[in-house]
RNA sequence: GCGGGUGUGGCGGAAUCGGCAGACGCGCUGGAUUUAGGUUCCAGUGGGGCAACCCGUACAGGUUCAAGUCCUGUCACCCGCACCA
């Protein structure tokens, strides 16, 4: 607090009246607002610069510390790049639809639009009071109308288009409609039946189209999480468990919205080399989308007319081949049943497909059953007995294999498990095969001929083996190479009410039909109960406005030319993921407001380039869904002309969470922060007992009561101490503990700068009569080091040697007259301008007090002669005497990167070393 | 089990290219200023030793004139995936 002596000290109230009076001024003079190609104000020659944060879910709980790490380094990116005279894109906005205002929703009976802007109204205040530099003018929710308006549009897109193989993109899908009829191909109308196009019935027709959408309503065994009310995509289920929540999954059948986003599986994989983003997030989405090479084999079934097929991605081992097995779900297990197996069969395959997610992680135990029915090699002629056992999944390849014990972990176990022969068809070196476990890895074929069908493996490597294997396969007819993909249509349809509603109705025979593009947005309408309506078959709550879910075709907005506008039609009662309004709103952003296009074409063109956005900053547990998506989105909007950039996002960055501390008793129960106490030797003590406790590193949560709320430390040191107290934690990639004794430091230091420039008795400017040479030289290196600091968002060095600077040109308390020592007033606005990006208001109000405006505030870095660091070049030393450095010796730079030899070895170089003299700083 | 990452003082962390380990901050110690506390300023602060010096970047090896940094193995923690044929 500031006393009688100082009343114009650097103190929380201090602080907080600048920022709130700049945050202010900034608003009001529109000084965040940026001009759009077209605007008055938009600079042409001005290079583009656009960086974007994740936008936030506004929880009712309002901001958390986390939030604001990610953003306050986008910020000073932004801030930065303006002085270096970018035009810079930082919007903000909001991810408003999900369950947590649904569920709030269900238990209060308030409407989750009240709640949802209620959150938003908070969001919004709290992000403003850091002073971030957003263009507020841009911001939206997902859940404006005028935005998933738009969303609904690019899901007709979708739903109008196909994916041409021929040219590995989306077409519109009228083009493959006049293919069919100009070349009036055969269609199959009904298993096994071919017709003609030309002769196809209009359903028939439709139908076929239908096969082919980029959004399509298909049949699947879907993830039902009956706690949830909703189905769930494979992405959002963890152990068997929902991401969110933690409840339980089962699986079972049924219709629903899908993307086919598999079609996009190469250029997905492919176009991760071409982006700058983290490692780790490029492999966790190449193995998410799974790619893996082999064939697909057709075993004829003894006594059915279909072959039985698999997919194997080690063909080579095909002599390995002693069983079959198919998953419990797999048609065949039907067809055994009705050929009278034993009820055995029966019963199992009921009882796997009764078993949750969840059973199934717990036990791998192998478990099983045979289904009577054999297959014959194709290469050996032998009868194989084709199991069903539940490790054998329905949604990957052909929900079928051929099992080779020998050289694969699983089926070895199971063939132990129920004696099934095991042989040997591949020796690899190192590992000898001694029949006790299965040996993987690639080797040479043995065991591996038949001279009856001329297939001769023997002595080949596996991957001649593969190659040779799949030739013989293929001029047989009897199966193909193939390329297989972990990842799955993507399930798009969940039975919530707090999502976009799908712009389609269907008819009395339930055949679907668009929404007309002008008849968007399909409303979401307002509902008394959100309750989910309990029943076996999952049913969405929006069944319940029955008023507009029966209608007709032309009150919904269907084109005349599809369906009469007096046909009675039903809407769709599903709603959209949490993750739709998320994967296009950085395309929105571009041009909020524009209503004749999702985005407008110029303002694309000029933001997102042919990069896309420039920064991407957010957190890794969107590596693989929202990141997947979004570029998914992008793809399609780009084969279809809507965007001009191949990815969405050209650099990505993910922020560190930030932690807080716990502590744990003996017994590992943990003791909440507020009743420990440090007893500043390193150990900590629980107060009520006395007993010692140990300081762990925990996610922050209410239970540990290590909450911190950004609203209390800026009330307590202002929000610059805040945001330079973020992002001195540490580097922004990594986890870091939240300690608020470690806030006084930095706050401390705006102290410093304050004091540095001005009076705390009268609040005066305080100004250096002459330069100081060594306080000079710092400042030139520091201007560099920070502006090299911040392109690579390594602000804790950054504001590290800030305050090394400022310490060496803070005054000492005996100094009499103050223009003896700190900065002159050039070298005040110097460093003001470095600050600025970090500590943007009090840079501001000192910027001010020079009598300078913000308008010539730009970045200038300093003559590259003053950041020499002495006028003696004294270097580091590689002279060692019996493997010591010697101190102080002179050594020229460049030889260090020379090689070494005789003339130059250490010990020859160190009889010419001065010893003693001191190091230059 | 597989894949990726991280291990540096009492604490958060720095060392961008293989070149003086511990920048900067917290905490702690001492001093000056102050009636006092706080504030501010100055100095010290990896461990051992009176010292010169010795030891020190999870552990064990290796490469190199030189290793926190590169290589091999081990351990611990974190993240992702997990019966994906």
């Amino acid at each position: 607090m500031a006393d009688q002596q100082t009343p114009h000290r650097y103190d929380a109230r201090f602080a907080c009246e600048i920022e709130l009076r700049w945050q202010d001024a900034w608003q009001r003079s529109g000084a965040m607002r940026v001009p759009n190609p077209g605007d008055q104000g938009f600079d042409a020659s001005k290079p583009k610069f656009y960086v974007l944060d994740m936008f936030p879910y506004p929880s009712g709980a309002g901001l958390h510390v986390g939030h604001p790490e990610g953003y306050t380094a986008t910020d000073i990116l932004s801030r930065y790049k303006v002085m270096r005279g970018f035009q810079v894109l930082h919007p903000m906005g909001w991810d408003a639809f999900g369950l947590p205002a649904e569920q709030y929703a269900i238990t209060t009976g308030v409407h989750p639009e009240v709640t949802t802007t209620k959150a938003i109204d908070n969001f919004r205040r709290q992000l403003q009071r850091f002073g971030f530099m957003y263009d507020w003018s841009r911001e939206f929710a997902t859940i404006d109308p005028d935005y998933y308006r738009w969303t609904q549009w690019i899901w007709l897109l979708a739903y109008g288009s196909w994916f041409d193989p021929a040219v590995q993109a989306a077409r519109p899908i009228a083009e493959l409609e006049s293919r069919l009829t100009a070349e009036d191909r055969m269609i199959e109308t009904s298993p096994g039946v071919q017709t003609p196009w030309s002769a196809c019935t209009r359903r028939q027709r439709q139908a076929h189209l239908d096969s082919f959408r980029l959004a399509y309503l298909g049949t699947q065994t879907v993830n039902w999480c009956p706690k949830l009310g909703t189905v769930l995509a494979n992405e959002e289920i963890i152990d068997g468990r929902s991401e969110r929540g933690g409840h339980p999954v089962v699986r079972m059948p049924l219709r629903q919205w899908m993307f086919r986003i598999t079609a996009y599986a190469d250029r997905l994989l492919a176009d991760l080399a071409t982006v700058d983003w983290p490692d780790s997030t490029r492999t966790m989405q190449t193995e998410w989308i799974g790619r893996s090479e082999g064939a697909e084999i057709r075993f004829v079934v003894e006594g059915e007319q279909e072959p039985l097929t698999v997919f194997t991605t080690r063909p080579d081992t095909i002599f390995g081949a002693t069983y079959m097995v198919i998953a419990p779900e797999h048609p065949l297990v039907q067809r055994a049943i009705e050929r009278g197996a034993r009820g055995e069969l029966h019963e199992y395959t009921a009882r796997a497909r009764n078993r949750s997610d969840v059973e199934r992680q717990e036990s791998k135990e192998k478990t099983g059953v045979a289904t009577g029915l054999f297959a014959v090699h194709p290469a050996t002629g032998a009868r194989i007995p084709i199991w069903t056992a539940d490790y054998v999944l329905i949604g990957y390849g052909t929900g079928a294999i051929m099992a080779v014990p020998a050289h694969d972990e699983r089926d070895f176990e199971f063939a132990k498990a129920f004696t099934l022969p095991i042989v040997q068809v591949v020796e690899i070196e190192g590992t000898p095969w001694t029949g006790e476990t299965a040996t993987t890895g690639e080797g040479t074929s043995v065991n591996s001929s038949s001279s009856a069908s001329g297939l001769q493996l023997n002595g080949m490597r596996t991957s001649e083996a593969k190659k040779a294997v799949i030739a013989w396969l293929e001029a047989r007819g009897a199966g193909t190479l193939r390329v297989q993909y972990r990842l799955r249509d993507w399930l798009f349809s969940r039975q919530r009410y707090w999502g976009e509603p799908f712009p389609v109705v269907f008819d009395s025979d339930g055949n679907h039909f668009p929404v007309a593009v002008d008849a968007l947005p399909v409303r979401l309408p307002p509902l008394a109960d959100y309750n989910p309506i309990e029943s076996n078959t999952p049913q969405p709550p929006l069944a319940k406005a029955r008023e507009w879910v029966i209608t007709t075709a032309g009150a919904a907005g269907v084109d005349p030319s599809l369906l009469h506008p007096d046909t009675p039609v039903t809407r769709e009662t599903n709603t959209m993921p949490g993750w739709a309004g998320s994967c296009w709103y950085y395309l929105r952003f571009c041009s909020p407001k524009c209503e004749s296009a999702f985005v407008d074409p110029e303002a694309e063109r000029y933001w997102m380039g042919t990069n896309g956005v420039d920064l991407y900053v957010g957190g890794s547990e969107h590596a693989v869904l929202h990141l997947l998506y979004a570029r998914f989105w992008h793809k399609l909007l780009y084969d279809l002309g809507h965007v001009s950039s191949r990815e969405p996002m050209a650099r990505l960055f993910h922020q560190g969470l930030i932690t807080s501390y716990a502590y744990q008793r003996a017994d590992r129960s943990l003791v909440p922060v507020d009743e420990v106490d440090d007893r500043g030797d390193g150990t900590f003590t629980e107060r009520a007992t006395g007993g010692l406790v140990v300081q762990i590193v925990a996610k922050m949560s209410k239970s540990l009561r290590n909450v911190v709320n950004p609203d209390d430390v800026i009330a307590e040191f202002g929000a610059d101490t805040f945001r330079l107290y973020e992002m001195y934690m540490g580097p922004l990639e990594a986890s870091k503990p939240w300690n608020t004794r470690d806030i006084a430091g930095v706050f401390r230091f705006l102290q410093r700068v304050w004091r540095l420039a001005i009076d705390e008795r009268d609040g005066s400017l305080l100004l250096a009569r002459a330069a100081n040479a060594d306080v000079e030289r710092q400042l030139a290196r520091t201007i560099h080091k920070v502006g090299q600091d911040i392109e690579r968002l390594a602000f804790n060095t950054a504001i590290a040697s800030l305050i090394e600077l400022v310490n060496a040109a803070t005054r000492p308390t005996e100094m009499k007259d103050p223009a003896d020592g700190g900065l002159t007033r050039e070298q005040l606005e110097r460093f003001v301008r470095v600050l600025a990006p970090f500590a943007p208001h009090l840079s501001e109000e000192l910027w001010q007090r020079l009598g300078e405006s913000r308008a010539a505030c730009v970045w200038r870095s300093g003559r590259r002669s003053m950041r020499r660091c002495s006028k003696i070049r004294w270097s580091n030393c590689p002279c060692r005497s019996r493997g010591r450095f010697v101190r102080g010796s002179p050594f020229p730079r460049v030889p260090m990167q020379a090689k070494w030899n005789a003339s130059r070895s250490p010990t020859a170089r160190c009889r010419r070393c001065s010893v003693g003299k001191p190091r230059a700083k």
